[in-house]
DNA sequence: CATGAATGAGGATTCATTCAT
DNA sequence: TATGAATGAATCCTCATTCAT
């Protein structure tokens, strides 16, 4: 019972990250519900009792990977802080890592929580609150910025970053929901992107 | 014994969609796997076992959701058939068409069939094979007469409609996963990803 | 409402036997329970509901077949009664008739009530009670005849008729589980049986 | 994950017995549909769910059930060969083995096993080609050596053979059918049979 | 009488969760 | 802590039966 074992914890933390990597592979394949916690556990090469030891049940499962791309993604965001002054380089950086980040493992990550929070009331406002509203409050705010430097057109900022952000989110979409297209073709996208959304946000180019 | 006996037939349709709407609502407020053959059958105020009358298993009730917006899809397409030849029509079409059509009914359907395609092979595959390649197929088709008018520059057509189709399906997914600004502003959206699409693909305007 | 109109009881009488010879066969194939009055109906060339317009409810079916069983056994068994003096002619006759009047049809209706009168009391009781228990008290009342003569040996009859009836209901057994042999060489029982069922019953052979 | 741990077998063994005997009983009182997982549970003393960690589905118990039957008659078969070599021994094994092992228990089996064997048609291959079959093997070959030795007259094997069990297993089903005459005076019938049987069969007696 | 759609009780089966070892 | 057998609530689906046409 001591507080804080350094070498416990991590123990405990290796042997979760070992079942929610289990998890996300398994829930990926089979949808949430289909999936049981013997498969969880088949998976991750333990008994299926050892996954109570770490998780309240079957959901807190589900709400252990949010937690970890929660994590992820605000190591992510607080990366993204530094190099926001320039629309072009944040451009860049933001679909570089939104798209080429997408590894099978992230991949299956989205699979799952695309698929639960469509239609989970509690997860999906977890995951407004955690990952999506931040991201667009930390975009806004750099996008307001950008129209005062002059360098944008000063469209709408809520809904200028909302149409950014849906296609790279509408991309992912079709990519899981299985177009081989953009499967083989994904590292050419981020160039196609750039070039059909900024050449017409750029002041200089539209006025004359 | 009748091979088609009109009004039995007529009966037996608005049966069935009696209960693919019910299912539809169901589905979508609980998720395929969670709601329950009695609660689709109470939604649509029938015993459960009537149910069976008219599909063969729970899974064929959401095949039975998915055929009705593939025959909806298919009446839009033949619609887009006429109108396709002006880029700025289309796009309008095209946006009106996906954006405002999303009513209270068809929001449900995609909420179920989005989390659905995402971890279901089988229904994915039919998905992607009846609705969203022939969607690509036309599209792509309708790009490479724009460009050869010499009105739209030429980048890859696949990928950019890809592009086209993402964004308008990423705003439907970030609006399904509660986005309130997109709720109370939808109506306001054609308009801007008119202008961030078009304004840089409009040859004229980025040229010289 | 006429009470007895013979033309109409001769189509309702029809009708009976149709959905009984339907039955017969269906609860063969199946089993009682695993057989469906959807699966009688089908076989009748009827509605379901239309069984329930001759019969009150599954059961009745089958009791209807036993009752029709009955019936015919009555038949025989008058018809017996006149041959009966002669112990060769009896056992000829008797073993003919269950042996040799065992068509396919006739085949089926054992089939389903020794399948069902092994685990069903009701059934067992009215079996046993209105067919085997006549046919033993007939037959010992013939065999304590045929000792009186002086034909045959004066064992037990009780027994001695069980014995009798029971290779007979044994061979029909064997025959019903798939015995390929009985099968083809079905008509070569009697002689075989009597063979070896009189030559050490008939008197004179076994005293010197 | 030790391959074989003997404790562990033992205690699965223990427990699948545990259930083919409530199985058994319930079966052969109910018969294999009417009875319910429910009620093998119960009468095992264990959860519903538990017999489904010990079998495949509810046909896999009635199987089982059979299986044990199978190995049960194995070992009776195998104590057979030692004493086969002289028929009025035999006889009296094979009719005191089938008649007086006749205990409550195994009244049970057959119960359930007939019953489910008329109509079931894999149930009946099996059954047909793992015990009756292997039975009928090893006594056509006894017989045919009873012939050589010049005891027993030439009469056809295969035939003759099946007269002998049909009885024996014909007085089994009468007296599963409920004739109280057999249950009271079952210990008189291997005298009875053996007397008739054997009496006829005999070359000395009946030529000359 | 014949029909067959509708009913809903009943039962096989699954699986999240517990807990003794 | 790890295990996995036991549990029983929950759910899909079947099917005997009814009844309006």
């Amino acid at each position: 019972m001591a507080d804080v074992d350094p070498i416990q914890a991590q123990l405990i933390a290796a042997r979760r990250n070992q079942i929610l990597d289990a998890a996300t592979q398994v829930f990926a394949e089979k949808g949430f519900d289909r999936a049981t916690i013997h498969d969880v556990a088949k998976a991750a090469h333990v008994a299926d009792g050892t996954i109570y030891n770490y998780f309240d049940n079957k959901t807190a499962v589900l709400l252990g990977i949010l937690d970890r791309l929660n994590a992820t993604s605000q190591r992510e965001a607080d990366f993204q802080q530094a190099v926001h002054s320039d629309i072009h380089q944040w451009l860049q950086s933001y679909i570089q890592q939104r798209l080429e980040s997408l590894t099978p493992a992230a991949y299956q990550v989205f699979r799952v929580l695309f698929s639960e929070v469509l239609v989970n009331t509690e997860l999906r406002d977890r995951y407004f609150a955690e990952i999506i509203q931040p991201t667009f409050d930390t975009a806004t705010n750099s996008y307001e910025q950008w129209v005062a430097n002059g360098t944008i057109k000063p469209l709408d900022p809520a809904l200028t970053m909302r149409v950014f952000a849906a296609s790279v989110i509408g991309l992912v979409l079709l990519r899981l929901m299985g177009d081989t297209e953009l499967q083989t073709r994904w590292n050419e996208l981020p160039a196609v992107i750039t070039e059909i959304l900024l050449k017409g946000l750029e002041k200089g180019v539209t006025n004359e």
